[in-house]
DNA sequence: ACTCAGGTATCCT
DNA sequence: AGGATACCTGAG
């Protein structure tokens, strides 16, 4: 499987966009692991290829979210708007991908206050110790099962810190049907978010991150530092999120990934 | 040694 | 409502 129109599709910036922690750049390429399955890539001529079965096309073209215009979203931006003309050019190729909601949710707890190579390790911890084999030493991520039944030392040996009680917690929760992450794909946006919040260590920041990353609601807007950063800068500290309607979710990835890596 | 990470819960005023 | 503070741990 290929992907030649490469004006909204980028591996290298979609890997260091921070949506996603288990993509990560290899000697031949990158190398994806998600639902269950490894992906390798490998980019030739500016011509993506997805190394993967015919059955799994349907899974990974839904993953990268290729039926989804990303030019009418970017012509969508104000021209008088300069900063956002900027990282929109520069963000151009990033996708906003179709996670596991489960996955999404423990990641983006552990995330918080952690640098993006911690969270890797933990979450590369947690899967060698607790995942299904996949082969060539890989391991899915970990079961809702999993993390509830696993000792303490063990989830601790993550380097989890003081997000292991709240990851035990979602797994509990997750496990014994307090929370049912495939039902919330029914919830409205705000229904979400609040089903969201109700897990202890899930604030507004995390809950946003799981809805946009893991239910793909592009109407999600998490504020971490650095939105906050740039609309503090460049917006006299409020932005309006209105004419975004229905991909405020993209704009914030564009704005983040240039505050983050260009904007100083 | 020291600061700071893609935050959140809790405890103030 | 809004502000201050503690929290695990690894990387620079």
């Amino acid at each position: 499987m290929i992907i030649t129109d490469n004006r909204d599709f980028n591996i290298a910036k979609i890997a260091d966009s921070g949506q996603c922690f288990r993509l990560n750049k290899t000697a031949e390429g990158y190398r994806l692991i998600a639902h269950g399955r490894v992906l390798n890539i490998t980019v030739t001529d500016d011509i993506c290829h997805l190394h993967c079965p015919k059955e799994d096309e349907p899974l990974w073209h839904s993953y990268f979210d290729l039926d989804t215009d990303y030019a009418a979203f970017r012509a969508a931006v104000p021209p008088q708007d300069d900063y956002l003309c900027m990282a929109t050019a520069y963000g151009r190729g990033i996708r906003i991908l179709n996670q596991d909601p489960w996955e999404m949710l423990i990641s983006f707890i552990i995330s918080q206050r952690k640098s993006i190579p911690s969270i890797k390790t933990s979450i590369e911890a947690l899967s060698r110790r607790f995942g299904e084999p996949l082969g060539e030493g890989l391991y899915a991520f970990p079961s809702a099962k999993s993390l509830a039944t696993a000792p303490t030392e063990e989830l601790s040996a993550c380097s989890l810190g003081y997000r292991t009680g709240y990851v035990r917690c979602a797994a509990s929760m997750v496990l014994n049907g307090e929370l049912r992450l495939e039902e919330l794909r029914q919830a409205d946006d705000e229904g979400l978010i609040n089903s969201l919040m109700s897990v202890r260590g899930v604030g507004a920041k995390v809950a946003h991150c799981v809805s946009l990353f893991g239910y793909h609601r592009l109407n999600a807007f998490p504020r971490d530092v650095w939105i906050n950063r740039v609309i503090d800068t460049h917006y006299n500290g409020s932005f309006d999120l209105s004419p975004y309607l229905g991909f405020a979710g993209v704009i914030q990835q564009y704005m983040f990934f240039y505050g983050r890596n260009a904007d100083r």
